[in-house]
Parts: structure tokens; C-alpha cells; sequence
DNA sequence: CTACGACTTCAAGTCGACTTGAGGTCAAGC
DNA sequence: GCTTGACCTCAAGTCGACTTGAAGTCGTAG
């Protein structure tokens, strides 16, 4: 199994070594040796750091996405959580998806207040709720993770 | 037109009025008058609020926010300008759905290493490529932005 | 063998998005 | 008329996620 030093691994996946770093110092990643001073870091980690992005993209913080996948990379939860998980990622889809809906709406819509457009509320109405719980849920859930 | 004071809109709201203080500074909404030194808020504002938590929990800043709302609450932007953002939504959709879909596949899959399992690995390759892309390009904006 | 460049550590700095704190102002209820 | 509580301003603090800088260490190319 033929190793990756840091320089590489940044350069594959984009990401700059510092980062990397960071990323080991988080437990997100870990590099499996030194060549002088240089880690060294197995092939998968690129997989891993892919996974990291998507997290990253989706909103999550570092600490959420090391919740998902575990210290290696692949999780160490009981389904249950990360069905859950997913569960709040398709609620941000759905989110995502009305925000987008309404961005074309009011690209193309001609009417001149949008505020007053029926089809505009609409579609603001769809994702609306479930904001303000977020906030709050998100909080319980970081401090759920820290005591298993 | 009945105005809301700014506790008003903070209880209706779920955001603190610290926070929609910092909006209003940032440009994204604005009071419209005051009562003593109490802001009042166009009912609108509540729309506009929604429109902002959506754009956030889409991943965007209050920069971009602003960018897609323009300083009222709607857009003065070009057409052009708005469906590009609808399509990095759209891209970042196609993340979201394919990291459920790792989710719930390494909730279900019983394979003892999910770095060799294919199924895995195609999930993961789905929102692969652009991740980089795009931290590239936030920098290189961010880099213009400070030389004018 | 030496110079180079890419790494190393560690501390400190930065940026966005707020929050907090100190000190002050107001309008409504008692 | 005075208190109370929710607001006000402005400066400073916080948190996450990195980046940057200084000072040092390697291994490879010339």
C-alpha cells in the first residue's frame, strides 16, 4: 500500500497542507507515518477528505462531520443517528430546493413587488418553519455528541 | 401599514435583536422608523428573514445573501446573474442528495470495510470534482475584493 | 557537500457572524 | 414621578476554521 506524502495529498484533493494539518490535529484524518518530517498518509484519505467536503458543503462543522464518519473515516454510530443525520440532510434539501425555486421565480416574474405575489410566498412558505428549531437543535445536538 | 418593533419581529422571527441589529448594519433589512429609540420594521421584514435563513442554511454568506435580495429584500440583479446562483443551489442539491445516500449506505451496508465497498465509492465520487473548484474560486473572489 | 524547497512546530492573526458588556434612553404601568 | 424592562450605541469578545510567520529540519539534485 503505497503511501501519499502531505504535498500530494494537497495537491489531489485540493486542499492546502495547512488545512490538512488542521484536519489531522481533528481527528478527521490521520497520517500513518513520517518520511524525515513529512507525513505520510495512506491512499484513502483522499476518499476521506471527499467525504469531508460534502460535510463541509452541506453545512456541517467539523466536529458533526468527525461525528458522521468516525476517527478513521467510517462510523462508529448506531443507525439509528445516522439515519437521523441523513434525515437533516434531506430536510436541507428541501430547503435548498424552495430557495432555489424561489431564486427562478424572481428571476422571471415580472410583477412588481414580489412581497405581494402569491406564487413568491409560496414558495418562501414552504422551508419556513423549521429555521428557528434548527438553531436550537443543532446546539443539543453537538452537546448530545460529547457525551455518549 | 402596522409596523413591528424589533421585539416583536425577534419573537415572530426566533432571531435575537443583536443579530437583526447586525443585519440591519450589514444592509439586508432596514427599519423604517423609530418609536423613542425602538426600531420598527415593515411587516415585509418577516418574509425577508425567512429569505435570509433559507440563503444561510444554504451554506451562503450575508455577502451573497445580499447579492441574491439586493438591499430590500429583492433582487436588482440581471436574470443571468440570479440563475447562476439557482445553479450553484442546484449543484450543491446534487451533493446533499449524494452524501444521504452515503449516509444511509453506510448505516445499512454490512460490508466490514467501506473503502473497498463499490457502492460506496460511486456514492462518494458523485459530488466529487467541483468541491475544489469552488474553494478556489471563493478565494480568488475574496482576493478581488480586496484590490479594487 | 551544500543549497534548495517543501515540509515541520507553535503561536498568533484573520474573517464572518454574531454576542456580550458597559453605560445610557425611553414609554408605560404603578 | 419614579421604576422597570426592553431597547439603544459602541467597543470588545468569542467561536470555528483556517492561514500566516518565524525559526528549524529534512532529503534530493547539482
Amino acid at each position: 500500500m503505497k503511501l501519499l506524502d502531505i504535498g500530494e495529498v494537497s495537491a489531489k484533493s485540493g486542499i492546502k497542507p495547512s488545512a490538512l494539518r488542521y484536519y489531522e490535529e481533528a481527528g478527521l484524518i490521520s497520517s500513518i507515518s513520517r518520511r524525515g518530517l513529512r507525513r505520510q498518509f495512506p491512499p484513502e484519505v483522499l476518499l476521506q477528505l471527499k467525504l469531508i467536503s460534502m460535510g463541509k458543503s452541506a453545512g456541517f462543522s467539523l466536529d458533526e462531520i468527525a461525528g458522521m464518519f468516525g476517527r478513521n473515516g467510517m462510523p462508529d454510530l448506531p443507525r439509528a443517528v445516522i439515519h437521523r443525520k441523513a434525515d437533516e440532510i434531506a430536510r436541507q434539501i428541501h430547503e435548498l430546493t424552495a430557495l432555489r425555486a424561489t431564486l427562478r421565480h424572481v428571476a422571471d416574474c415580472p410583477a412588481p413587488s414580489h412581497m405581494e405575489c402569491p406564487t413568491f410566498r409560496r414558495l418562501v412558505d414552504v422551508a419556513g418553519k423549521r429555521a428557528i428549531t434548527r438553531a436550537k437543535k443543532k446546539a443539543s445536538i453537538v452537546r448530545a455528541a460529547r457525551q455518549p
